[in-house]
DNA sequence: ACATTGCACGTAAGCGCTTTCAGCACGTCA
DNA sequence: TGACGTGCTGAAAGCGCTTACGTGCAATGT
């Protein structure tokens, strides 16, 4: 059975290797002034005992106890797969800098149920009551998403939904359509935009949006499988969502429709299982986490408010081909 | 522009309040040997101060940094809205004890990459990979969900699939079919198992089973509507997963059919908003969360192995209603 | 009257770590 | 030879907190 280890502390190293803890200290964190073959020895030590460093104890003499709280707008309960993978690529971002993201909720009220030092505010509307709240109190924060005059990430929406458009167009798909979810939200009305834009400035005129009644593969599949029987049948369909789209592509086959022959999809976000075979609009979800970390130190600096847009790119899978004639 | 404020530590407060830091510690904590009137004081000290104790500082005082680490299968990029309230629950108990789940991670090759104190494992199957990992490292851990001789916590699965067939029984659908995924994952088969044996116990024969493509809302009403559209009009449906209901329930809607009077639908979980309306087999998502935790002390504490089954309930609300004569 | 209790509180040690500072053993330059 | 770096290391302070331990004081007992 498990004994119950004591964990190794960095007095234990210093005494396994025969120097002192300061020395461990300096060995272990890759500071200047040990000699290599102490370092060495150090190294060697610590592994043979398994050393792994207090968090609590590095943070407390570090005294760079961040509290970072992450605050989805309705608990986990509607965490989407790429807030999900974002959260994860966060805690990584911020595991590397020995931060760590302390806590994540959000009182029923919505509001922050917590007292930390910065919050990560996800899945927000431009109008959302949490940024009011936490700019009135004065606390570092930074959306994920857009809002104006507000410390914000969020990709190049208008530009992911030109280059979707610009795919279309090339392939030949004057009569694409759009499927959307919702488009009071910011990010979805961007993508809206930017596509139609694209088309109306190749002269293709305005393509027909679908409103899905949520941004689920089930929300998607609903719209598209009412549309496609509605008797018009697209070309193509941009999809403001990786989600979207599988809806669309399963509604297609579902319907006799062959992708993409018989109709391209390209959809949004590129996430890794879901999307596997998708053409779709790639955004960097690492950076996203990077951008994200860093615009927090700059809140909690103090620095000035600036919001940035992250480039988008467009990879071309197995879901999108020329137009046929019909 | 928010001053970058300096936290209050406790010194501040006891300053403030006019004793000393001991004091304060005691008053804050519950302790003993405080005068109620000097309690008050600090509290109200406390408050003016906004003061927020220090929690690497506390825990490192405490020698209670114990690392918990949450392993999900799959990153989180399946993680359910069931999943993702379990996890807000847990965090929310583990802070009542001053502890805190500090990484949420696990590798690529699924195997947890951190080497903490004791591990919660969630959306294993039996023979999952991690549980022999970890068990073969000898570290602490509890599994969320259900196999044999390790310590784990799960709902009665097979009483939830009883008490939802004798709940249809009584209404008088004999017909009913139960819709499910996956049957590999031990959840499942044990909600068919206990939806089955109550059917054949009432002598009303074995009930038909269909199986989704997958547990999401989109796969429920897929695998639904493929068995509406095929005849086949079961009077009900006992769903393994709220999500899944969903998926049935607008799957009935889009054929015309009306919830509840001409099919009724139970699902499984009790989500928050997902099933505000559905009728379902309830389970105690924040005393899963409880058990969880006391599991864990007992795994840390390196006693006995032990399996614990949570009772479930049913809830009886909208999608339910007697058979009518057809 | 004094010794004894018990309560409320202050003092200080210590949790495991980082980092400054001083010291030591060299070598270098005049 | 002595004054001076230079490179490496140990000692010790301190991060913010909890918690023995000790102390002063009033209340109690004799």
């Amino acid at each position: 059975m498990a004994t119950p280890r004591r964990r190794a502390t960095i007095h234990d190293v210093a005494e396994h290797a025969g120097v002192s803890i300061g020395t461990v200290s300096r060995a272990l964190n890759d500071r200047t002034g040990v000699h290599p073959d102490t370092r060495l020895r150090v190294l060697a030590s610590a592994a043979a005992l398994t050393y792994d460093p207090d968090k609590a104890a590095r943070e407390l003499s570090n005294r760079r106890a961040v509290d970072i709280a992450l605050s989805v707008a309705h608990g986990y309960r509607r965490l989407t797969p790429f807030f999900g993978l974002f959260l994860q690529h966060l805690s990584e971002q911020l595991a590397v800098e020995g931060l760590q993201v302390r806590e994540v909720a959000s009182g029923d009220d919505g509001l922050p149920v917590r007292d930390a030092d910065a919050f990560v505010l996800l899945d927000a509307h431009p109008d959302d009551p949490r940024i009011g709240h936490l700019a009135r109190l004065g606390r570092a924060f930074v959306l994920v998403g857009h809002a104006h005059d507000v410390r914000c990430v969020a990709a190049d929406d208008v530009a992911g939904g030109r280059i979707a458009a610009e795919h279309l167009l090339r392939l030949g798909h004057v009569d694409s359509v759009h499927l959307t979810a919702d488009l009071h939200a910011q990010a979805f009305a961007d993508r809206a935009h930017g596509f139609a834009t694209a088309f109306e400035a190749a002269g293709a005129g305005q393509p027909t949006t679908i409103v899905a009644d949520d941004a689920s593969t089930l929300g998607g599949y609903r719209a598209m499988r009412a549309h496609l029987e509605g008797g018009t049948r697209p070309g193509a369909v941009f999809a403001a969502t990786d989600e979207l789209a599988i809806g669309c592509v399963t509604a297609a086959a579902d319907l006799g429709m062959r992708v993409p022959s018989d109709l391209s999809v390209v959809g949004f976000d590129d996430l890794p299982e879901l999307g596997a075979r998708l053409t779709t609009v790639r955004q960097d979800i690492a950076l996203l986490a990077r951008e994200t970390v860093t615009l927090l130190h700059e809140a909690l600096a103090g620095a000035a408010v600036r919001a940035v847009r992250l480039p988008v790119t467009l990879v071309s899978r197995g879901t999108t081909a020329e137009r046929r004639n019909r």
